[in-house]
DNA sequence: AACGAAGTCAACCGCTAATTT
DNA sequence: GAAATTAGCGGTTGACTTCGT
């Protein structure tokens, strides 16, 4: 059978546990984790005796169970990163997730489509500064190349950053303003911005 | 107090990319 | 190099909670 069908005979037996996980079953995930390592779910779900699929073992030690998650009250200068790292990235959360030590991907997805992405709807209807013609490239061809530029210096530059320190975090958030200093509409392809 | 609407978030699904055999 | 397996991603769902009437 192939591996991609495994969830699909998973769902279909009754074996299988799903929805939400009980605290023994968090117990018994970790100390699996513990022995074996983080890697290879398949084989946690069976040896930790779990009725899981692999991929739940997965999401739930990822999402909740790993060491130094925090969970809820996204500070304003959190919120404000994650603002402007989807202005430059889009919905990609994992990536701006790297950038917020102890979150998740899967958090900041949830956190941007019931609070961020209502937010930013209603501030985009006020009509925003028109921005020095000179800073505006002029060929959307141009716009093009260095929004995909910055995106890729971004994705290479991941093993570099450090938010670990205000002052590290501070710098970060002056590298993305560097950048976003240019994220108005001419950022936007004319496909983008109908 | 009761009920429906809206909001929140944990978990699942389908798919692709990366890695292993 | 091909096939199988594993890891990871983003979108979506659904259960639960909160809010408004």
């Amino acid at each position: 059978m192939a591996s991609k069908d495994i969830n699909q005979y998973a769902s279909a037996t009754k074996a299988i546990n799903r929805g939400a996980w009980t605290p023994e079953e968090d117990r018994r995930l970790a100390e699996c984790i513990e022995v074996h390592g983080a890697k290879r779910w398949n084989t946690i779900a069976i040896k930790s005796g779990l009725n899981r699929c692999g991929k739940s073992c997965r999401l739930r030690w990822l999402n909740y169970l790993r060491p130094n998650i925090k969970r809820g009250n996204i500070s304003d200068e959190e919120e404000d990163l994650i603002l402007r790292l989807h202005k430059l990235l889009g919905n990609r959360w994992s990536l701006i997730a790297g950038r917020l030590p102890g979150r998740t991907d899967n958090e900041i997805k949830n956190y941007w489509n019931s609070h961020l992405g209502k937010k930013r709807n209603q501030k985009e209807k006020i009509p925003q500064p028109v921005i020095a013609q000179e800073t505006i490239p002029e060929k959307t061809s141009d716009v093009t190349h260095m929004k995909e530029q910055v995106v890729k210096d971004f994705e290479n530059s991941e093993l570099n950053f450090d938010f670990s320190t205000e002052e590290s975090y501070g710098l970060n958030l002056d590298w993305a303003d560097k950048f976003l200093q240019l994220d108005d509409n001419s950022w936007l392809t004319e496909e983008e911005k109908s």
